[in-house]
DNA sequence: GTCTATAAAAGGATAGAC
DNA sequence: GTCTATCCTTTTATAGAC
């Protein structure tokens, strides 16, 4: 509710260099360290007094905003899912032909989470949580209908055409998409400790990601 | 070090009833519950008062016998690993065909993650720590040696008969069991939350596990 | 909206008797 | 090997001035 107008009028004279000693930037200081920490630690893990030192701002404030540690993750976990969906959403699949536009759904899936290995690392974090935190969400709900309507209309024009030939409905593919892409990150480190090899190193990267497209489409297409 | 012969002497009159108030027992309690404990709120989210609580014993006992928190966890980390090791052993897949021994394989690996959802969260929670116990804990090599010796075994006898026609490691196959097996259990709280389903149910366990089996299978055969 | 100081409680770990 | 009681640090959360 307090803009730039108020802004202006508090910090008196013309500041050039964005310099901002209010609310919007305080919160999203706040939530970008916060979320560092989280996904470093873990919920329990994570400690308010550390969050507050990385910040320009206190302790005092991270109360003031959030009301509480559990506020401050729940607004870090929406605020990662917004994230991804605004990413999502700039995927153009309906000029590509179904096969095209599956294995670039996939592609994007895996580079996704490639390249954002804190945002898997808080989707594991809630799982250990059992969701407590996700479900009382709002927005849930609209990450479900972005995510599947995208792929149902990709899998009914597959099936019109006749490529993709195998019954099984959007949400068991998309399962299988998000279990071959998160696993790689989720677990790297364990794996990673058994079998002595880094998962997400450039060339592991490049083959898998090959043989992860390669498998869906293939079962799809037999 | 303290065995059975000298409980006869501690506790004195015979005793048919399993009543041994010494070392194992302790030890064995402690592990068993701690684990449920690790599992339910993850490393720094467990409690030792909680533990003891729960325990026949007392907090004292547990760093008695395991020093502090994060080596009662190691130790826990440990067993589990220890458990699926040796129910791995059982299986016999030297006499099946390669295809047979490949599908068994998958299906062992997908009901033993179905059924102990502990040892799968337990994992991720290692995961979340970087594998920083999993690491250091001494027998983890050979957990390596025994799940990829059995694959490669497998790969090589079907690449030879011609029913493998796919060129691709047995780390590789190994990471995709692993992640359409683990994440399903994993990620259920999420995935279920978002997409108003439970993964465990019995209709969807059923066709899922036919399908990674079919993909998998699939993939190395085209 | 922001800061300093502090309350209030929890949690990991240990002392010391038996 | 086991129990009770307790130390000491950390941690969440708030009070109250400006």
């Amino acid at each position: 509710m307090t803009g730039q107008q108020e802004v202006s009028r508090v910090s008196g004279l013309k500041d050039p260099q964005s310099r901002k000693p209010d609310a919007e930037r305080s919160r999203a200081d706040i939530l970008a360290v916060a979320r560092a920490e989280f996904v470093e630690h873990g919920l329990s893990g994570a400690r308010v007094d550390a969050i507050a030192e990385k910040t320009a701002t206190t302790k005092r404030m991270i109360y003031y905003y959030f009301g509480s540690k559990e506020g401050l993750y729940s607004a870090v976990l929406q605020q990662a899912y917004a994230d991804i969906r605004s990413a999502e959403a700039t995927l153009e699949l309906g000029q590509l032909d179904p096969l095209a536009a599956l294995r670039r759904l996939i592609e994007f899936t895996f580079d996704y989470e490639d390249a954002h290995p804190d945002f898997v690392r808080l989707i594991a974090i809630e799982n250990i949580h059992q969701a407590a935190y996700l479900t009382r969400l709002p927005t849930i709900r609209n990450v479900n209908a972005d995510a599947i309507s995208t792929l149902e209309a990709i899998l009914s024009r597959g099936r019109a055409e006749g490529v993709f030939v195998r019954a099984c409905s959007a949400v068991d593919v998309h399962l299988m998409i998000s279990a071959l892409c998160f696993y790689r990150v989720s677990n790297r480190h364990t794996f990673g400790a058994i079998f002595g090899c880094d998962l997400l190193e450039t060339e592991l990267r490049a083959r898998h990601k090959a043989m992860i497209v390669e498998t869906i489409a293939g079962y799809l297409t037999s």
